[in-house]
DNA sequence: GTTTTTGCAAACCATTTGCAGGGTC
DNA sequence: GACCCTGCAAATGGTTTGCAAAAAC
């Protein structure tokens, strides 16, 4: 998603209604592009003066993600983040220092090659795949602790 | 991990000690090999009448995690499970209809390739990933409705 | 004997829900 | 004008925590 009119076209199609509060929080995301969490949504919500209810932060992060505009992942520790993305590629390199997203999409040949593979070898069906990858971006690499110090 | 043995070890190793407690939580997991919840195995330590708390329940599972002898997934769903595993390979297939999950190894070399491209294109230093992947077990596929009614 | 671990119950936290009022198509 | 959406606040459900008693080394 790159501007609430893709929201608001993606409601209509399904039939729903494009509504003050669904665009804040549009808007919300589109100035991150990295991820956030429904509080952080709300803690901005609240600052701004937006009067945006903890539900409605909560339905429309779950309405984006049924409409494949943002996606909800599970941090390592257990915790629920959002990003946004486009419907086509499904995977994020994530910042473990910074939060940044970024998207892959690449000639993504291997994976489902390699499923092909998992799904000979296991006997399975497979419907579906999650792959995230962790680490710390460009920028939080360039400000690190510049001598080593991992602490 | 196959023995509560290899628990006690893992522990000793890591000065910790091995209880009564932990030791029927080991049993328990070994006893399933497939996905399980903490508040199945709290139902199942109940009905044997093992009288191992909540809290104790989790404690260890986060304990084993630590351990690296279980490890907790997150369900598209948003809900936690654990599944054994072997401290080696990290990626496993689980079945969407009756949890089970069956780890797989083989030639892994594509994933870490893939990964380095990933490094490249995106500028991260890649610290870990996981690769989760759902499908329908070879006995969930053979006990499936066979009218290939979906319902 | 010292230190770790346990069980209980209460605390916690993120997320969800019921419902009456307000907004959208 | 009918139906969808919102906000509030309370309910929920999974997970964590404080503490005194019990177990392991």
């Amino acid at each position: 998603m790159q501007t609430p009119q893709e929201m608001a076209q993606a409601l209509s199609r399904a039939g729903l209604r494009m509504t003050g509060p669904r665009r804040a929080v549009a808007e919300m995301l589109l100035e991150r592009d990295g991820q956030f969490t429904a509080e952080e949504l709300l803690a901005e919500s609240r600052s701004r003066g937006l009067g945006i209810g903890r539900a409605t932060i909560f339905r429309s992060l779950e309405l984006l993600g049924r409409l494949n505009l943002v996606e909800r992942i599970d941090l390592p520790s257990g915790e629920h983040a959002y990003l946004l993305c486009e419907p086509e590629h499904h995977h994020h390199v994530i910042c473990s220092r910074c939060g940044r997203a970024d998207a892959f999409a690449m000639e993504d040949r291997a994976l489902p090659e390699r499923l092909e593979q998992i799904a000979r070898a296991t006997g399975y069906r497979i419907d579906a795949h999650r792959l995230e990858v962790y680490g710390v971006c460009p920028d939080c690499q360039a400000n690190a602790h510049p001598m080593g110090s991992d602490a």
